[in-house]
DNA sequence: CATGAATGAGACTTCATTCAT
DNA sequence: TATGAATGAAGTCTCATTCAT
């Protein structure tokens, strides 16, 4: 927060504001009823502009979706790469990762219901170059295989657990079924993980 | 198809081979492209029928959605439900009913996608009196947890981490991120899902 | 006229006949206005049609032009290829060419002035495999001059003087200064070309 | 550029650069893509300059359009009257007219192709008033045809066939048919003019 | 019951024009 | 004068739904 501005002028002829305005704005709506459900009406009025004025920061509203998107997914998945290099053991690196999920989920949990529930609009627009928050989980997990640290199986199959764990608890936290920050559950959470991973056999 | 008739066809009890026709190709749409965006045309083309005809089954296209939805999901839930009564333990309970969601999926993977990935336009239908595997998967643990057989905590933490244990990995054998059937992995989840449970302190 | 069905009905099922009357409503106003300035609201009203039933049977706005255009403008030219194949000078190829010009012309002068006034969104459409009336004009000119018929020149030339005659007394009858018909006036055009080629020097 | 200042520029007596920018700009693109089908937003970019900046010299885009059609119009059709008053004989005129029309072409090419090609949207708010190059070539056969110097005929008519011959090879040489000069051309072009108007009988 | 042309509301998008800076 | 973000009317097109056949 820094010094507001005595009066917010309706039309300040800036467009980095606004661009931030209508981007939100449909964060909230598409997760509120689902991006083919809001109508660019519905984000105009949600932002206090004008219908076309998203046309002046987004090529449409496709692709407002996905820079929406793409941008967030992109963003964690570099955050929780640069996090799990700071840490030496793949426990650490996922007692870490955890937090950091948690975190981002309880800084910002609109946006993470976003990335959470944007299903095919987004998905299948992901290029394997992005980075992705999956992709360095397992990463994470085959190293800790390979050094021996975590019993060998199938990565795809502990990376898929190790998802679902997180990922599920955070879509009953959103769907009302948890009330406690996701953050006070992080510590729980990796203890499961690390139950899921270490005490294996076959997969 | 296994012994079990899961409820996997659209429902045709009154008999209309166009109506299962029609049920089949939308289900198949929806999950390919989303709800949204797949249209009646679509639907009719895939169907091998007119524009006109899905009226004669479904009211419109919301109540085809929701039918292919909600009763399917009622069933699964129903299934699952009696499925628990015939099992004396959480343990015996829990193993069959992740034994059985994974033969469902592998029995009709499409309509498990379509329950999996509904979004928006069919959870928020739900209705607290339809049966739910979420619920029937909480009330075992809620008794498990009351006799003693898994230690004490968040039933709907717990509840949510097995959801996710289960689910995710339906999720990535759907995105092609695993080869094998479910249904040869379900005893390696249920390890898991036990694992998870039984070990556990504060929650 | 055959015998006229005692009520029309507004929605007749049919097809064909929408198109037909899609595709003259809209000639008439594209000549009126011109095509950008015709809205697909303008030609459903004039038609007598709702607004989306043109996409029945076009694909879209700027297809209905084309192929408003394009049949025409390829029916006129291979009309123009098959008469002069049945007369053996150049002379008598062109007198006809010219009868057929303006018969055509006056047999529907809204769809001459189309093909006359289409601009920049047909013209630069035509591919050169199109059968074209300039080009059938410039071969028969040429083969005149190689039978020594016309005076040799430039069959560029001379083509582009042979249509100016014959196409501006055809605008100047769309813009209202010509009373005539066309057809009554064929014989003066085709003497005032023959000049035009016949007597000739350089080029 | 030739001796005579052929009024080509978009007007500047104002003095302004940028409204020559913005004008020649905008002639340039009304040419290659149509006047409907250019934006404000391409003109300002073609120019160089801001969106908002054309409405410095112009109305709007329409007055814009009109402007440039208009002045050029006029000052061509001007330019044509005082020159056939320099001129004794219906064909003294007519040389001198066709020289001067294709010099005109010549020095503004882009130009003479908006006056040609402009359609519906500036012919018809041309007035009976303004000066116009078909009228003072109408009045010179109108006139030639008092002195018996071209023989009786209907002089709509007669202006139709020289407006024909003399803009139809310039239409060519605008889509590429022709490659000399027109001012090249003009010996050529007023012999085959003035065969059509000497040899004649009825009309 | 089936067909598919027709309907028409409403979605996305464009773009001429305005106006605070 | 110049700028360019914002406006909002209007245009093209889609598509769920209806209904004559």
């Amino acid at each position: 927060m820094s010094e507001q501005p005595l009066t917010i002028e309706p039309d300040m002829r800036d467009g980095s504001k606004t661009k931030e305005l209508i981007g939100r704005a449909a964060l909230t709506l598409f997760v509120e009823k689902g991006i083919a459900e809001t109508t660019i009406r519905d984000i105009a009025r949600e932002a206090g502009v004008a219908e076309g004025a998203m046309y002046r920061h987004f090529e449409s509203k496709d692709a407002l979706a996905w820079e929406l998107f793409s941008q967030n997914f992109t963003s964690l998945a570099l955050d929780l790469e640069r996090l799990q290099e700071r840490h030496q053991t793949a426990r650490a690196k996922i007692e870490a990762m955890t937090r950091q999920f948690y975190a981002f989920f309880d800084s910002d949990p609109v946006m993470f219901s976003y990335l959470l529930l944007a299903q095919h609009d987004q998905f299948k627009k992901i290029t394997p170059e992005m980075p992705s928050p999956v992709r360095a989980l397992r990463q994470v997990i085959e190293a800790g295989m390979a050094r021996g640290e975590i019993p060998a199986r199938d990565p795809n199959l502990a990376t898929a657990m190790i998802m679902g764990l997180v990922l599920q608890v955070a879509t009953f936290k959103i769907y009302g079924g948890i009330d406690q920050s996701l953050s006070s559950l992080s510590g729980t959470l990796f203890e499961a993980c690390w139950r899921v991973l270490a005490g294996v056999g076959s997969g």
